[in-house]
DNA sequence: AGTTTAACTTACCATATGGTAAGTGATAAC
DNA sequence: GTTATCACTTACCATATGGTAAGTTAAACT
């Protein structure tokens, strides 16, 4: 028989930890600290995940989940070419307003040589894989412009990334964030993606 | 009188922690192992740069002024209107490729609470600011197309980042970078900003 | 020759931090 | 009622690390 849990200590540690890994970072970043927010003991936390690394591990993989599911979504409907594209845009920026901690972890990790970087690219690597045979198909049959996908994934992914530590810094700055500039945002971006990839779309001078 | 300083220790010592900030981050890089590196004392470094935060400034500092001075190099030349966007995008990428540790210390020091942060966004803000204002008027006299300037800078920014990074990560890996792909990518980026940009830029189907 | 100073070193320290070991108390199982 | 187990705590420790203090050595100045 299972117990019944006391509500949800991991998870709590689990949003702190995100909350602190992806705006200070993972050295910058005590267990002690945590616990402390927490009003807990570190050692509870060493009690739920063996090691520091072990909890970043976690918090990685929750929020690549989140993150995948997300894609999934968008990847499995019924959007082609353009659509699908701009679609997969929108969410994301959904979720960097949503979540912007999210995609700060994203930050944070993806550094080469930083702890959770390999944790991420097993994780990551099979999607964007996908993304790019996908998009590549999409090419060769000219529902989709000639173009570099990964340069087009990497420029989309950073922009989003950046736009994400932007509002992480306005929000922690205390400022809260007017919808519009970021609104504006998207739209640029969109019409960027679907400039350099959509073959229907006739730029007017 | 000036002694005869004994060749370029503090210069060592510079090149050295750039390099470990820049790959490894500042908190993940310790004094000692600078040292190490150079066959040091850690008292060497400590009595060039009082604390270890001043030796992150100094890097920041020599590092601002190398991309400063390359871009004020351009911002000061004849080229107009989209050429001069032109001119910077390849600046950027040479720099990229010559000193990719150089940007990836950007990276770095970029984050949100990081401890160098204060002292890059004091340097680069008159410049971002510059560039914006700039881009304005361009805008103003149709020599550029209408468009979120900030969003743009990000953008570009965001990808030559992320690029540079990536040269990072494969450099590390021991692979020597092929020419042709990045070359790719920068002709791919350049072409991503004079649509955006280029009045003059007919899109054909 | 004697003093100063720049450049660097050895010795040492305080603190922070991840982690181990050994409880404690409440609840569930038998 | 006793035992086991879960969730969490107190006590403690080893180590890494930034930094202070006090030399040492060689060149330069007077």
């Amino acid at each position: 028989m299972e117990k019944i849990e006391k509500i949800g200590t991991k998870e709590r540690i689990l949003d702190a930890a995100l909350s602190s890994f992806s705006t200070s970072g993972f050295d910058a970043t005590s267990l002690d600290a945590i616990a402390e927010s927490l009003d807990i003991r570190k050692q509870t936390i060493l009690y739920h995940f063996a090691t520091k690394k072990g909890l970043l591990n976690a918090v990685v993989e929750r929020a690549a989940e989140n993150l995948i599911t997300s894609i999934e979504e968008v990847l499995n409907g019924e959007l082609k070419g353009w659509e699908r594209i701009e679609a997969l845009a929108r969410m994301i920026f959904r979720l960097a307003l949503r979540e912007p901690l999210l995609l700060g972890l994203l930050r944070e990790v993806s550094r080469p040589g930083s702890v959770g970087s390999e944790r991420l690219k097993t994780l990551m690597t099979p999607l964007m894989d996908r993304a790019i045979f996908w998009m590549q198909s999409e090419m060769e049959i000219g529902r989709m412009r000639r173009t570099d996908p990964r340069l087009v994934l990497l420029s989309a992914y950073s922009t989003v990334v950046g736009l994400a530590t932007e509002i992480e810094v306005l929000r922690t700055a205390g400022i809260e964030q007017a919808l519009r500039p970021i609104t504006v945002r998207r739209r640029e971006l969109i019409r960027f993606l679907r400039v350099s990839l959509d073959p229907e779309y006739l730029q007017t001078k």
